[in-house]
DNA sequence: GTCTATATGATGATAGAC
DNA sequence: GTCTATCATCATATAGAC
């Protein structure tokens, strides 16, 4: 069943594509309008200025996250189930031209969002670890994991090799990068395979 | 005895500056000539395209890690002093308006960066990780760290973890946040403190 | 080596026709 | 809702005077 984009769901879709691969400076609205046959001023009807279009993609993160969370992440899993789940979203989305997350794209640009849109990104940053420091915990009280210190700096530390490897991954000639750097988490939770 | 720097070197300085705090894109020659009291021109005079400046930044990046190498990162020392000297020197340029790595900055930017500087960064992220593998051989070896797997694959863990957490610590509102992933580091590899 | 002046192009954005 | 036409601004870059 193909499913039919409406022109504003194609251009979220594009510049969501164009942002985690490019950054905030590094495509132009030309670069969304170009590919899906519209003029530049289509783009301003539907989201007068780029800062709307960026607050609209952190809002279809989010969106993106829920959705993906029934089909990979298995919140109603096991701790290591859920640990796996967010492993084969990241992996998903790097094969699929999302080689990094909103909040490392929109990093660089930090100084330069308005209030409300670092706002919205630090929400997202910290329910990430909210939601992993719970897998941690679950995980260790019920022997899955095996780690030492408190769980929401482990969690801290996880995302934080999870961002760093998806930026390396496109830089360093190594093959299965980000496969690779999952299989070291692992380890240092003392799981095997 | 303060350093006088000739304009080249300024340049090169805010240069380095800018790119790690906005990106490749995020800066323009303006951004370098106004704060030096110079014009445009002049820069282009010493750099005759942006990518002649990156280039040159690459190297520089080089001088950099190799003073602060006798600095901080104590090559002649133990493992555990020398990954202190990384943590250190990491620290420091963090806070000295260098939040990110060369590497990181311009991973965002890499489909367009010519063949030259992808090479030349290459090369720098695989010495990165080949020296912080000897590290933990050693370490290892004699008894300081203590982890499961292969240390290559342990170093790339370590250095992702260092790159993410350099970009979310500018976006997250956690005091200390650098800190607060190293001592997870040191727990990963058995160190108390 | 640095300047003024200028070329050329891309960018985000707006007004108004259809 | 999308178009054409146009704007002001900014970017990188060059030529030639001092």
């Amino acid at each position: 069943m193909a499913e039919v984009l409406t022109t504003r769901e194609q251009i979220i879709d594009k510049a969501f594509q164009l942002l985690l691969q490019r950054g905030l400076n590094g495509f132009s609205y030309r670069d969304i309008s170009e590919p899906l046959g519209i003029k530049n001023a289509a783009i301003h009807y539907h989201f007068p200025n780029k800062m709307d279009l960026v607050k609209t993609l952190i809002e279809e993160n989010q969106q993106v996250l829920r959705k993906s969370t029934a089909e990979f992440m298995a919140y109603g899993g096991s701790a290591r189930q859920q640990l796996e789940g967010l492993f084969a979203f990241t992996l998903f989305q790097f094969s699929h031209d999302r080689p990094i997350c909103i909040v490392g794209a929109l990093s660089i640009d930090y100084e330069e969002l308005p209030e409300e849109i670092k706002e919205a990104n630090d929400r997202f940053s910290r329910d990430s670890n909210k939601w992993l420091t719970r897998v941690l915990e679950l995980g260790r009280e019920q022997g899955e994991f095996s780690f030492q210190g408190e769980p929401w700096v482990k969690a801290m530390s996880i995302l934080a090799t999870i961002q760093g490897a998806r930026q390396m991954a496109r830089v360093a000639k190594v093959e299965n990068y980000l496969e690779t750097v999952f299989s070291q988490i692992r380890l240092d939770l003392g799981i095997s395979d």
